[in-house]
DNA sequence: AAAAGGACTTTGAAATACAAAGTTAAGTAT
DNA sequence: ATACTTAACTTTGTATTTCAAAGTCCTTTT
């Protein structure tokens, strides 16, 4: 039997932030507004997510200028992909006996 | 592409309380003690958790007399299980692409 | 000049989480 | 009888989290 919970990582405990770290984990990279309507999110929203992730130094972030608009992008980091397969491998021992 | 986060149950969104589910998916029913030593819990905070699940109808609370000591006891309710499974599903469907 | 797009930041209110302490009720030991 | 323990909470108080809405800033399009 294995119920560690506390194996589970606090910035993954949220949907949002799952949300985009699956997004990242599929798309190399995602553009702000791509990833707010696929999240279904404000920008205030995806913006705070974000930088909670950035802090962790999960996310990466790059503004560049795409024609003439302003483009932010984001990508997961490594330490970002390792850390979030750590917490999906022990959320899948968590929940293996379903 | 899947990434509908609002499809997640907002009960399981908690480590203790997805703790508790897994527990009781796989246990028919578990006592107070043994849960709150299995995931490391203080007594408030499993108390409390547990009265969030019961009030969503997916834990059902069983209190008895064991020889001379109280004994309260948990299981799934069957819209727990169904709902935990959902909420699973969501997460599988969002996660499928690691 | 005004409106719109992109990407935030700030604000503020609400909900959540949790440890620690207090409570109740019934044993058990002295 | 008195004190202590076990079981299972409830209460308290603080801290953290969450989110929508509004405000900001810069640039471009109309």
């Amino acid at each position: 039997m294995n119920f560690k919970i506390h194996n589970l990582n606090k910035a993954f405990d949220n949907r949002v932030r799952l949300g985009i770290m699956s997004a990242l984990m599929v798309n190399d990279s995602m553009d702000f507004n791509t990833m707010k309507d696929l999240l279904d999110l404000t920008d205030g929203n995806l913006a705070s997510h974000i930088t909670a992730l950035e802090k962790e130094g999960y996310v990466h972030v790059k503004k560049e200028f795409v024609g003439k608009k302003p483009l932010t992008s984001y990508s997961a980091t490594k330490i970002g992909v390792k850390a979030f397969n750590e917490h999906l491998d022990a959320l899948e021992k968590l929940l293996k006996n379903r």
